[in-house]
Formats: structure tokens, sequence, C-alpha cells
DNA sequence: GTGAAAGCGCTAACAG
DNA sequence: CTGTTAGCGCTTTCAC
């Protein structure tokens, strides 16, 4: 069975295609009893106007694409979920590209958006490094999330890592730690630069000398484990880590030493990411990036693109600290 | 700039739009100086064909929908790059719509993707629980993919939990270990008791009595922790988990009491979530469900019934055992 | 070989 | 108030 169309709407309802039309969408001037049929027709047939046909003769399609190279992964997930929010289900539907970070990919799927005439694009991305930027025709906007583009065009929207680096030393701080470690993940990701900028920032506007020099690595607990017990001769009261992993191969050296946390030496993470930080011994303070809002105010720019009223530049989403046992509650 | 249209491109190469599409499309008998010259003049214009304009006429999209109800968590997403992997990129795309377990919003995106009149629709879930099945209207194929529809119609892919608890069971005994200790999820949960049965059967089949009954709880490190903590007295030389989280928990414990692993207490893990499996001290063995591979089967059965082949039924896509410290590998 | 015309489903302008 | 017409961009007969 055929899905019905205005044609069988009108015919059902005894009148013109045109005047279902208008029925149907509220324009014109019909008679009351006339919209009441028209309406009635199409409940009954149960119909709904063919999305493609609207856009083709709207000149739009109501879709954005959403492309990561993050495989939809941790970071853009959540990137993606604050999107497709603030694009408004039904209203706005997302067509979903993951290029595997392969450029060739890339360009394909931009191709085949073009051509299906999306209205937008974000590029959602797991590091915020800048990268090329995507090559659409003219007239498509495009908003980056969570990266950026390397010719500092087109408006970007990242967390604030230096923020949040410094959040994490403001909280130690408060809670009465003078000797803060930072360990973290390798020093060529911008993300650990910044955060340890903001964690510096901090203390030095404390006129807290940093305990050690910051530890650069990798993102994993074996790290985290390593560096602490590199660490451990320094006596520090508090460590903050540059992700909820190396929090907790941190927290597994602390524990195996017989440190006490938080009693002994305190530990903030990075990430927040649920099963990390609620899953450790004792479960972890750490910095949210608030990746969903990310993805809503990326799209929200998107939006304001769309329209005509495209963003400018790099835009930054503050961090949040969720306060766990880690550090004392 | 406008984009170029066909008509453009018949206008740049001197012929008729009839014309230019057939030199396009390769279609009909053609000079093959027109078929170049209408070639040259669509790169020359950078033209692409409007896909929504070919769908309105073909009568079909070439989009599927993706529907998850697990906000594209931990589960749904390795589906879901399967299933984008098996629909070929470029060739057919995918809305993606994520109903945060909300009926209602489940409805809404339903009756949208149909509206959008795509060609097929996925639906993923979290659980392999049957669910309500969706309704759509005629004619278009659905697959369920990591769930089921209660009614048993509708053809869904689903991961071969109980072969997954004879896997590692059989792992287990094949490495010698005799008295083997089985920790889970939920019994509400329909893999946990799959999983047990599993095991349950691999073991019974060896003719080695299971040590202690299967312990039911949460899919947490904290209860792997308490867990382990109540079964020590049974002193299992082995412990399968139902998933890494129980199975981190559990070597917490034992580290803890100084049971050395695997050499006095084998471990395996299910999931083989990264993160958790890899940063787990020492690396655990675990259950793979193949996700991507059941997203990839699921898009399969998807575009047979898409050709006008449904399939029916629930189909089981085997897991696979990846070794590694935690069970001496 | 190539062009003209019809039509996919819909909306908007214009008649009546 | 309602019906007719044109046209969004494309493909596909069917004449010439």
């Amino acid at each position: 069975m055929r899905r019905a169309t205005i044609r069988d709407v009108a015919a059902a309802a005894g009148v013109s295609i045109g005047t279902a039309s208008k029925a149907l969408n509220g324009q014109g001037k019909l008679r009351a009893e006339t919209r009441e049929r028209v309406a009635a027709a199409a409940q009954e047939l149960g119909f709904a106007p063919n999305t493609l046909a609207q856009a083709l003769l709207a000149g739009r399609s109501y879709t954005v694409g959403l492309i990561t190279t993050d495989s939809f992964g941790r970071f853009s997930i959540p990137v993606m979920l604050g999107a497709e929010d603030a694009l408004g289900i039904g209203q706005i539907s997302v067509f979903m590209c993951d290029t595997r970070d392969d450029p060739e990919r890339e360009e394909r799927y931009v191709e085949m958006l073009a051509a299906r005439r999306v209205d937008g694009l974000i590029v959602a991305g797991r590091r915020i490094e800048p990268r090329a930027p995507v090559r659409t025709g003219p007239g498509i906007p495009v908003v980056y999330a969570m990266t950026q583009p390397a010719n500092g065009h087109g408006p970007a929207v990242l967390p604030d890592d230096e923020g949040g680096g410094r959040l994490a030393a403001e909280h130690l701080l408060a809670i009465g730690r003078r000797r803060i470690a930072h360990i973290t993940g390798p020093e060529r990701f911008l993300n650990a630069r910044l955060r340890a900028r903001g964690f510096a920032a901090a203390l030095l506007a404390a006129g807290v000398e940093p305990c050690g020099h910051t530890r650069y690595g990798e993102w994993t607990e074996r790290w985290g484990r390593e560096a602490a017990g590199q660490l451990l001769a320094d006596r520090p009261d508090a460590i903050f880590c540059g992700s909820d992993q190396i929090a907790r191969g941190v927290a597994d050296t602390l524990r195996a030493v017989g440190r006490r946390i938080p009693e002994d030496v305190a530990l903030v993470g990075f990430d927040n990411w649920a099963p990390m930080a609620l899953g450790a011994l004792p479960p972890l303070t750490s910095v949210d990036m608030c990746l969903e809002e990310v993805g809503r105010v990326a799209a929200g720019y998107l939006l304001a693109g769309i329209s005509g009223d495209p963003a400018h530049g790099v835009h930054t989403v503050p961090c949040r600290l969720v306060v766990r046992e880690s550090s004392g509650g």
C-alpha cells in the first residue's frame, strides 16, 4: 500500500490539491468546514507530507551533516547529543558521518552531504588542535566543535581547558593543599598544555609553588601508576591529573604504598567520565568539559549561520568541577 | 552563488536537459563527443545532482534511520559504526535519532523518518530484552540490533551471550582451572542470565562443579569488589565476570588480599571495553560481543528487506574471546 | 543521436 | 473562498 499523497487527501476531501495544501498548512482563507474536512481526510489516510518534495521546492532540506573524525567516541558522542538536542527533535534531522580520520572518506562525505543539500555542517573532533578546514561549496555554513579549522576562519566551539586546569588547582588550594603536583597526557596535545597552563596560573596567583614539574606522558592508567611512583619522593598532598584514567592509575599506586586518598593525597581527575570516575576507589573529583553544552552551542551557531548570521572565531565553554570523595568531598 | 543544476550544465554544453542527463548517467545512445562535452561542463561548474530531486522521482531516498534508546552509548555506538560501514559511505546515508528511552520521542522520530521517506529503519538498544515494536507505516522495513521486538516479528540481530559465557568457561577450563566462580550483573537482565547459562553448560559438559552459585548483583566495580570478598572463602582459582567493570572490582579485592592474578586466580571479563580491559592491572582477558559485526549484519538484513527480501526471526552473532594477562594468556 | 514533454509531491501565485 | 497553473531538479519515455 502506497503512502497517501496530498492528491489522495484532496480527492478524499473533495477539494483541489491547492486547497488541500492550504488547509493543511493553515495558509490562505478557507472555510473552517473545509479545513476540517481536509484534516479529517488526512487523518483518515495517515497522510504526512513528503519532506523530500517540500525540500526540493523550498531549496533547503532541514537537515544538517555531523561529521566526526572520532569514530563517535567518548568525546564526539556528547557533542553530538547536545547538537541533536539543540537542533530540535523532528525539526532538523542529522546525517551521521564518521570519517575514521580518513581525509578521503571525509571528502566523500562532504560531497554527499552537499548533494543532499544539507543546510549546514558540524565538524566534530576529539582533539582541539587546528585541523585542515573542510572544503564545502559556498553557501553551506560550517561550525567546528571540539576542534578548530587551521585557517582561523569558521566558527569553532571548544571546551575551556585552561579554565578547567584553573578550577582544579583552585579547588585543591581551597581544601588547604599546598604541595600540588600535576600528571598529564602527551605534551604534544594542546589540551594537555592548556590544562597545565591554567593549573600553573592558579597556583601562581595564590603564591604557591607547584610540587615538581608537570609530568607529561600518556592518557593511560599505566602512565598514572608510573608517574605517581616517580612523584612520591616529592611528598605531594594533592595531585591534579590530566584525565580520569591517569587519576585511576595514580590512585592504584598511592593505595599500593599505603597513602590514603584523600587524607594524605587529594586527587582531581579530568573528563568526568562516569564509569571511570565513579568506579574508582574512592570515586574521583573530576573536571567536566560539558561536552553536551559544547554541542548545543555549536548547533546554535550553526542555526545562526543557516539564517544568514554567521558566527566567527573560537568560542569557549566553561568547565565544571564535580567534587567527589577523592578530594574530601 | 547558487549551486549548478543540470539545466546550467546543459546550457554550458549546448545540449538539452534530457541529453545532459543521459550523458551524465551513461544512459541511452549518445555520441562520445557529446558525453565528453557534457562531462566537461559538469566538471567546470562543479555540478552534483540534487539528491532530493532524484529521490523524489525514484520514490526512495537512499537514506535509513538509525534509532537508539541508548543515548548512543557504549553498546549502540559500535552497532552504529558497523551499520554505517555496511551501508556504504555515500551510498545510503544515516539519520541519527536518539530517543533517550522516551517512547514519545521515539514516535516523533519514527514519524519524521517516514515523512523523509527513509528506505528502512534500524532500531538499536542497549539491552537484548524484547521491547515494544516500533510502529512504522507499511513498506518500511525494520531491523532490530542489540534488542528485539516483543511480538517476535521483525528480524533482530543479537550477540550470542550464551555462547560468550561458554567461551569464557571453556577457556578457563583449558588453562586448567577447576574451581571457577561467576559474578555478574542483575538477574533481571536477560544477557546476565544467558551468560550464566552458557557458563554453567560448559562446566557441566566438562564434568566440573561450579565454585559456588552465580552471584547476581550490579554492573559495577563496587559490586565486583564486594562479591569477590564474599567469594574468597570458596577459594576459587578462576572467576568469570559478567562485565569488565565487575572484573576490575574483583581484581581490586584480590590484589588487596594478596591473591595474584592470574597465578592464584584467573580472571575473565565481558565486553572487552578497551579502556577498562587494557587499563586493568593486569590487563583483562575478556569476551568481545563483536558489536560492530552485529551492526553490519543488521544493516545487511535491512538492505535485503529494502530489496524486498525481508529476514525473519532472531539472528545471533558469535562472541570472541580476547586473551590477556589476567588469565595467563 | 538528440530534443521535447511528462511527472515525482508539493507550495505559492494568481485567477475566478 | 476555491481551483488552476507553474515550477523546484531530475529522469524517462517518446517523437523527430
